[in-house]
DNA sequence: CATGAATGAGGATTCATTCAT
DNA sequence: GATGAATGAATCCTCATTCAT
């Protein structure tokens, strides 16, 4: 697939990103992500069999960017600096992309996640990378030895809990509050 | 209004609870409502003008009921117990009404939300007792002086994450997840 | 079901059969059908299903009114002649119903009928009648004992390729073909 | 047009045979035809100018070879031996090649053919073979003088009416419905 | 000649809403 | 109040045809 392709493929994903997250799932009609991705109707069944794949395709491709954006992380930090340094991380990524955050929390609410989980293992999105993380840390003595998804509620819950917060306008100053959120999550899981 | 009345409001409510939770906002017609609910279509808009409106009515009916439950709670209690207390009510109703839970972060996460919150002040839901039970601990010094979206980001995000860990399946043993998750949290933000 | 929804079902049905008699099948769009009856393209699917379900149950609307206007027929005559009067019937039925004819034409010949053989027993349409009047020739000595499917073949076979002849314009005496063809079959099959 | 390129025709013509009988005429889009008979869809354009025009000389090209094969028959037999070999040789044909009799009786009653009437005198097909050998009988004395349609009706209505009887399944022990049938007609239009 | 990506008009079907009963 | 048949705009998707390579 050359780079033409991809690129209609890549315009086809930022215009529906755009309008799921202005009318959501529903008020988007393919039509108009086709006239906004300024393709025809038609072309977009050349790339997805239906909307519905597409949709899915979408969250798999969000997905997969922001792992690779998150864990962008260097070796040489001491874990605790990495502990921060990745959940600033994701918390930056979603707030510079907030439709790419949208739209996953929509499809993680919706229907569409159920048939997902049927098909793909964890590993297909690197969401795995995340679990490995954990156990280092564990393995290393440095964080409380509890479940992987009991850390997950924790870490990833309060980075989506946060940006929400601050996308409804809750939350003004967001600087401090992104302090404190890591650093409680940090006192509450440290070993001692 | 009469208990007739009532009951008919409520099963409408109820079928829509299920039928979106299966299907979607999208895949969920009125007809669809109106027959799992055993009454005629024209029917519910005798009690709603419109999808719109029944399914924003429907959300604020969940966040009301939520809170009443949750809230209920022994003024004899030790500050910390009614931390606990409030958090595990807070997940045996969502886990207890997963149907209450899923449509819940389905709206949010969709843009009915938006529009709701033009015309509705935190109160109407209820929401502003969280705030004041916080406001509780930290002028008691008994937690710390974080901000309130910070605390809500932790409390709630924390335990819908939970709730969204059990459902997914990616959580086994949540009985000693539920109580690692609370403690962690009390841990990082309590004094001292 | 009262007159009113009766009606409007043969209003389809006649609208169903004049298109499609002019362009086929695929010629032949819902919305057309649907203004065609005057009704919306939405009342069409209160009382059918779909498209292939409208076609298909027209089809047997058809074969059940052939047969009805073909085997009323007086028991006082001879077999001979009722030899004779049923096949004419069946001309006269065709001739002067001809979307009916061709649309039953089109059906036969058309992946369509395929799928009603599988569900269908020929009873349903009244196609045992046939065979019956046959058999009671054969069992009185009257007519060859020749198959079921052979006297078919001739006698509909026929009467089918006649009224083709006729519609296409290739025959214009009509009269005295149908007098020589009728009279050539029952010369072939009697007995003597 | 070199071998090469007739080959690239007949593949067309042989995947459209195939797949409109499957599916019929509105079930197979081009992209079909094209994949099945491994050639670009673009191809097809080069050959046909459009869907009708190879659907319409499709028909042409199957007449011909049917006529070709029924009128191959040894001059030396006697008139009555031509009478039962052709019409063997026509059901023969049509047993043999099932996609060309049902594409054919499709096409027959559809649209289609009311726009080839209009442009094509029988010739063209080769159909006027047959009322010559009609012709040849009557003058000989040996066939009753009735008129070209009505010996066609029973000739080709009674062939084509087996043809459809075997292949519907209704027809089990052909070999001898086959004989029963042609000698009844024999019978029918013989003189005495 | 051959390709197949791109087009966009057109068609089947759905569904929120209305209204006569 | 309750019904559910009727509406028709809106939506997803298909597919004949074109054209740049």
């Amino acid at each position: 697939m050359n780079v033409q392709l991809l690129n209609k493929k890549e315009a086809i994903f930022e215009s529906t990103l755009t309008l799921i997250n202005e009318n959501g799932f529903h008020g988007t009609p393919m039509s108009q992500i086709a006239s906004h991705a300024n393709v025809a109707t038609g072309t977009i069944y050349h790339y997805f069999a239906s909307k519905d794949e597409l949709i899915t395709e979408l969250f798999a491709h969000c997905r997969v960017k922001t792992n690779e954006h998150i864990f962008n992380v260097e070796e040489s930090l001491s874990y605790k600096e990495k502990f921060f340094y990745i959940w600033n991380r994701l918390v930056d990524y979603y707030l510079a992309n907030k439709k790419v955050f949208w739209f996953v929390e929509q499809f993680y609410s919706s229907p569409y996640y159920e048939l997902i989980q049927q098909k793909k293992n964890p590993s297909y999105y690197g969401a795995d990378r995340m679990r490995m993380f954990f156990e280092e840390g564990i393995n290393a003595g440095i964080i409380r030895n509890v479940s992987f998804p009991t850390l997950i509620s924790l870490y990833i819950g309060a980075a989506t809990s946060h940006v929400k917060m601050v996308t409804y306008g809750f939350c003004k100053a967001q600087k401090q509050g992104r302090e404190d959120l890591i650093e409680i999550i940090w006192n509450g899981v440290k070993n001692q």
